[in-house]
DNA sequence: CATTCATTTCAATATCTATTGAGATATCGA
DNA sequence: TCGATATCTCAATAGATATTGAAATGAATG
């Protein structure tokens, strides 16, 4: 990850249309959803959805693959981990105490809600 | 964190002279800079600066006190901290194999590198 | 209190980005 | 092959954002 591709990703995830694909596409997993899907969850024409869809497979966020007559889009959970890994690397670089309360505030998100006891 | 302040957080950062700064100011630590530095390290003239230092500070990334006649800037961690927490957040509720991997690329990041041995 | 220094504000302009609608391309089934 | 479906491409337009230089503000110093 460089400076320019996390300029790109950045761009790609400041336009409120982009930034729900995104979202909705990670909570669909690696399957992933038709353009179509995408298109009516969005309330987005055509054209418009193509054209962001495009913008954050050039960035890298997404990729497709054709399934029939439709095109599959999924999330591409590398480069989120990318960026967030170039975001904290710097400040890391002699300033752990920074990043070190990021990553406590991240990690409960990845616990599997499971059951209702916690411990 | 919500999506609109999202938005702007990633808008603010999806600018080549605005990353610089905030990384440039993370690496600085709290005592933050004045404004007068950034711009001679950015090369940037000061109205310039100014607007991005102001669309920084909107964003919540950066924050500034008066010292005398400068006007010193420096980062506001839990910003980012909070922004990947939103990034990570949403998938992770029945995907924690996909946030798993993240955190494991972010772990070794804050680790000090204190000494040359790594095990 | 006038001068200098540091930074911001403002208005004009240039550049980049998003939306729209029409048409092109590709796949499938009859 | 024809028609229908799904998606993309293109060109025009509208809207948002960045840069510039000049002028204004606020704080320190003699």
């Amino acid at each position: 990850m460089n400076e320019r591709q996390a300029l790109d990703i950045f761009a790609a995830l400041s336009q409120e249309t982009r930034l729900r694909i995104v979202r909705l596409l990670i909570n669909a997993g690696p399957d992933g959803l038709a353009a179509g899907s995408i298109g009516e969850a969005m309330e987005a024409a055509s054209s418009r959805l193509s054209f962001h869809l495009s913008h954050l497979e050039t960035a890298g966020l997404v990729q497709s693959r054709r399934e029939g007559r439709s095109i599959i889009y999924s999330a591409v959970y590398p480069t989120l981990s990318d960026l967030i890994e170039f975001l904290l690397r710097d400040c890391c670089q002699g300033h752990p105490e920074i990043c070190t309360p990021a990553l406590a505030a991240l990690s409960p998100c990845c616990e599997k809600p499971k059951g209702p006891a916690n411990a």
